[in-house]
RNA sequence: GGCGCCGUAGCCAAGUGGUAAGGCAGGAGACUGCAAAUCUCUCAUCGUCGGUUCGAUUCCGACCGGCGCCUCCA
């Protein structure tokens, strides 16, 4: 089998990759900072991490995957005061919405959604083994820094090495307590606010919380071991999250901490990076009350590699929502299809191996979504010669369960209740009776006024068939 | 100012040193009482200008245009 390659940020390249243990892949994902719904900009990360932890399963790779709740940060602890309620009490509600919109957008749950507050004993103790190492110093201000002239590697992630920062950029400011102005806290001292709202813990330090990058390191050590498999995020995290990640972890246990980090590119709208303070930014529950399906929002996201920016516009929904309503169409007739042909044998093998190679090719969404609409193409063409064989038929169906298991790209069918199907089953009827007396006329009326409630009719051989629409 | 990415048909988007996957939209046809669904055919020379090469959309350079990171950020 082709071996899978991935692009490693640390690198620059496409490698191959195997996990250290040659069978389960220990992946960390950054997770959001819960203050406020994710938008899409975010889901479009998640929803890369959800691609990478399928493709990874369809190889045969097991997955362990850990994908963090950020709970105490800055702008939780700044909502809190406003509020006058405690971090909990603002986190636990969007926390909750989180869930609901991963689940709305089928990303499969990672084995471990870790709340950054649940561990502050190994937060305290990361920060206990860089001090004790000489790297970590506390600064006037109480806080705990990190010294990045004391780390070598530092700026290898995000070639910092090679940068210069912008003349007059805004570096000091309010850290002038710091030795170097690029070090950053790893334990921060504790401000009235901070206690207001219970963010603020005990520690040899005294009392305050954890650093931002700090969290990660230690959840990530915690629950998947010092050296990871792979470590994903989007760009933006690269520097400075990313580069202080691997200083202070590799500089506490002197070894690797990540061995694959992989970033996705940002999700535009309007040509601008979404963000909420550009002011263009769409969540889940924006889709849902456009009646934006999961299964479209999946098929845009991953009909561009997730390393090229993607413009979020409402004519590539549309065309994501099309696309997906003949998968949706194709699936049906799949499944109720009584026979195949022997082609649809070789049809399915085909599609199999360039869909799976796409997958292996660095996460090649795009290219097999591609081959699966080659596929879907080829065997509506079968499927019209009405066939009998039976093995054609169930090569067919499992080459796509199996595409489909990884794209999640399938429609719900719209919900119907009982009544209004008995009411449709009874038009349906009536329409039948009226085109058996080619009373043409009454039965196109009916149709039309079945089409005023959603309703759209396909004629088959074996009858007449329907569905909800919107 | 430093670092980096991108520019392929009306829109979205893969890809390769030897004349371009796929989706949406459009056009023609088959099927249908008419539709719908499905099928068939059709629709590009790859930002501009140079260079390397037998040959470049694919390599190199310049330029134009767009985006991102360097500060919280998916």
């Amino acid at each position: 089998m082709p071996e899978f390659r991935l692009y490693n940020s640390l690198t620059r390249a496409v490698e191959p990759f195997v996990p250290a243990d040659g069978e389960t892949v220990r992946m960390y994902a950054c997770g959001p900072t819960v203050y406020n719904p994710a938008h899409l900009g975010n889901f479009r990360t998640f929803l890369f991490a959800d691609l990478m932890r399928r493709a990874l399963m369809l190889a045969g790779f097991k997955v362990r995957q850990v994908m963090n709740l950020t709970d105490v940060d800055d702008k939780i602890i700044k909502r809190a005061t406003q509020q006058g309620q405690s971090i909990r009490e603002v986190t636990e509600p969007v926390i909750g919405m989180f869930l609901a919109d991963r689940d709305y957008l089928r990303i499969e749950p990672a084995e471990h959604y870790p709340r950054a507050t649940d561990f502050i004993v190994e937060m305290v103790d990361l920060v206990r083994r860089l001090e004790m190492k000489g790297v970590a110093y506390q600064a006037e201000d109480k806080s705990v820094y990190f010294a990045i002239d004391k780390f070598a590697g530092y700026g290898r992630l995000s070639r910092l090495d090679t940068r210069e920062l912008k003349a007059g950029a805004r570096v000091a400011q309010d850290d002038y307590a710091k030795e170097n102005a690029q070090d950053f806290a790893l334990w921060k001292a504790a401000t009235p606010d901070d206690e207001a709202c219970g963010a603020a813990w005990d520690s040899p330090w005294g009392r305050g919380r954890p650093g931002w990058h700090l969290e990660c390191s230690a959840m990530a050590m915690s629950l998947l071991g010092e050296t990871i498999d792979i470590h994903t995020g989007g760009i933006d995290l690269q520097f400075p999250h990313h580069e202080d990640e691997i200083a202070q972890s590799e500089a506490a246990t002197g070894k690797p901490f990540a061995r694959f980090w992989c970033h996705g590119e940002f999700l535009l709208t309007d040509g601008a990076k979404m963000a909420k303070r550009v002011g263009n930014v769409a969540n889940v529950q924006d889709l849902r009350t456009q009646q934006v399906s999961a299964a479209a929002v999946r098929h845009l996201m991953f009909s561009t590699h997730y390393r090229k920016q993607l413009n979020l516009s409402g004519t590539a929904l549309e065309a994501s929502m099309e696309a997906v309503r003949r998968v949706g169409d194709f699936a049906e007739r799949l499944a109720a299809a009584t026979g195949g042909t022997l082609k649809m044998a070789e049809i399915a093998e085909a599609f199999r191996g360039e869909f799976e190679d796409a997958l292996r090719d660095d996460l090649n969404a795009p290219r097999a979504q591609a081959a699966l609409f080659v596929f879907i193409n080829q065997v509506n063409a079968e499927l019209d010669k009405r066939g009998g064989d039976a093995a054609g038929l169930t090569a067919a169906r499992e080459a796509f369960a199996r595409a489909n298991g990884v794209l999640d790209i399938v429609p719900d069918r719209e919900g119907v209740d009982a009544s209004l199907e008995a009411w449709v089953d009874g038009q349906l009827e009536a329409r039948k009776a009226a085109r058996g007396r080619r009373d043409f006329a009454a039965a196109d009326q009916i149709r039309k006024s079945l089409e005023g409630k959603g309703i759209v009719v396909e004629d088959t051989p074996q009858g007449a068939r329907w569905k909800k629409v919107r």
